[in-house]
DNA sequence: TTGTACGCGTTATCAG
DNA sequence: CTGATAACGCGTACAA
């Protein structure tokens, strides 16, 4: 039963004795069909529900509608809701999107990279660890003419784009918030930055910092020193929990924390309830990212730095697919300003300057 | 740079001054091929860096390579993890998946089984909310010759095949282990069920609590009356932290909570939490289905009722995709049985029984 | 406005 | 073992 074929173009024009070509047309309004000719088409089409073959335009058309999207899992950061962002907005334009999961994996990133320009989609959006392993193998598929799109991540690739966050204005709407909330002594933590991880976080995490001077700066407030701490924790193995726990132990001297992003938030959030602290009566708390972890779950809900995923989607799928038949807009990258969402990890303090 | 043709089996075979039919029969393994020219062939492929084309083997072939995946988001209980395990069997066998995301929407779910057929997938895996418009959705799309896999859902319509986990052993297990821990006054926490929700969460959340009487039942032991409570919440509005906040400011005679799912589980968590209480020291808790807010998140870390994702994973892509030429199993049934992963948030209790 | 004929890249079939 | 040919379903010059 599964095996009948199933109608094409040609069935409905021997039904109605006509051309198969005036079919094509009539069914995708090009070219000129008569009104009532046209009806009828549609009505055959409709009653033997026809549908077209994909596989036939992509081969006639040279174009598979469909692109790929590559990811590292679905918690990260808030990649979920990218991902379902990114695929409404495909969707809307008629492609599909054949996806990936690399689990940070330089290899499993060239893989599947390899495995959508077999598949011939039609544009890539990634989300990669940054390697340069992985750099290069975008660059190699970019000389072919694969449009690539580097999500979050700058990429230094003529023709490649990428869809980037200020990241800089993310650390500087942070520490300004808990600044005017009466902070002074606000610790930075960050994951530590070692030669094997020469990913984009190292950048991003120093990016943010600078935002951070600059809103210390802007308000003529010296930032006391050594209010740092570089997690040791990897992408890989999150363990950011027992190392704040061990550092909290001996410092407490900060009224605030701005975290790198929310893994590290969430582990200096329970580090913090451990000790017989809590947020944000004894320490502030600001991440970055608002990922599910944050948004659906913490406790109390998290302060974070948002990167507005429906701008971040919208953005890249506009960079790949085209939306009439307008010529692409060529490679560039786009940098999207993040904003603050305002919770309950923040508190004001009055006096608390020694 | 982007329009130069690719290279195809043509180029291949001109360069090499033989006829496309021996390249392709080279370049797959198929049909009598001499040793020699067979490795000519291979190189000069790599040489011009021949990329098969996906299209025209899919029209050739009648099939696309491609299974549809639809899932109502990436945080219900662990389907990011059966996501990337079902990426990873599919493309083992050089198919590719792609993506639809429902936000639990019957009306999304509908469209998205439209534009994978549309796509011409070779079959559809499908998490749906169970609404009676979607079944007859998939009815009909199995009528026409797709194959449909429901995940999690027992759907009955024939040649539609299912991958379900037992759910009374679920219920049972989490159960048996709060039993022999010496609980007696279990509160089973699970979603009110309406006439709007004739999805499958009634079914399962009764067969959870069948294998519940079960365990008693088996260890000789009464069941207390009126252990159970229904929450309001549901999968778009979920508000089970209010509602058992309500309920425990006027209940506590029960020792330990049977979540129906991780969702619950959280909720529950939260509540018990912001009322003075600790877990496990004043209740034992036991969650259901894994999902990252559980082993990602929770502290303490919660003792769940585990759905094997691999296997399920594994069963589901085994009814979709044939390993070889191998003819595909008939659409049927497969029911994995859960585990129980014992985590911090169930503790002993000696004599609690007035 | 409609029809004819060809090609997109691949593979199955059949002939040599 | 290898080559020629047709066909998969659709879109589009070109002709009518």
């Amino acid at each position: 039963m599964s095996k009948e074929k199933r109608p094409t173009i040609v069935d409905i024009a021997n039904s109605l004795q006509i051309s198969p070509a005036s079919v094509s047309r009539a069914l995708r309004n090009a070219g000129k069909v008569g009104v009532d000719l046209r009806k009828k088409i549609l009505i055959e089409a409709k009653r033997i529900n026809y549908q077209p073959n994909f596989a036939a335009k992509a081969l006639r058309n040279q174009s598979s509608q469909l692109i790929g999207l590559i990811i590292p899992n679905f918690f990260s950061f808030q990649i979920d809701e990218l991902v379902r962002k990114i695929q409404y907005y495909v969707q809307k334009k008629h492609y599909g999107i054949i996806l990936g999961v690399t689990e940070w994996e330089t290899e499993n990133e060239i893989e599947q990279l390899e495995f959508m320009a077999e598949k011939r989609v039609e544009g890539i959006i990634v989300k990669s660890k940054g390697m340069h392993q992985t750099i290069d193998k975008i660059q190699e598929l970019s000389m072919d003419g694969m449009r690539v799109v580097s999500l979050l991540d700058k990429v230094d690739i003529p023709n490649v784009s990428s869809v980037l966050v200020n990241n800089a204005m993310g650390g500087y709407l942070a520490t300004k918030h808990l600044l005017e909330k009466g902070h002074r002594r606000i610790l930075y933590v960050t994951y530590q930055q070692t030669q094997s991880n020469e990913g984009n976080d190292s950048h991003f995490s120093r990016e943010r910092y600078f935002g951070m001077l600059r809103a210390y700066a802007e308000m003529n407030i010296k930032r006391p020193d050594n209010l740092v701490f570089y997690d040791k924790s990897t992408n890989q193995n999150h363990d950011t929990e027992a190392h704040f726990k061990e550092y909290i132990s001996r410092h407490t001297d900060f009224t605030a924390i701005f975290a790198y992003d929310d893994q590290i938030a969430a582990g200096v959030s329970r580090a913090i309830r451990s000790h017989g602290y809590s947020i944000p009566e004894d320490f502030s708390l600001v991440g970055f990212d608002d990922s599910i972890f944050v948004n659906k779950w913490s406790n109390p809900p998290i302060t974070v730095i948002k990167q507005p995923d429906d701008e971040i989607a919208c953005e890249a799928v506009r960079l790949l697919v085209n939306d009439n038949n307008n010529e692409l807009p060529p490679a560039h990258s786009v940098v999207i300003n993040p904003e603050l969402i305002k919770r309950e990890s923040v508190a004001s303090i009055v006096v608390k300057q020694p």
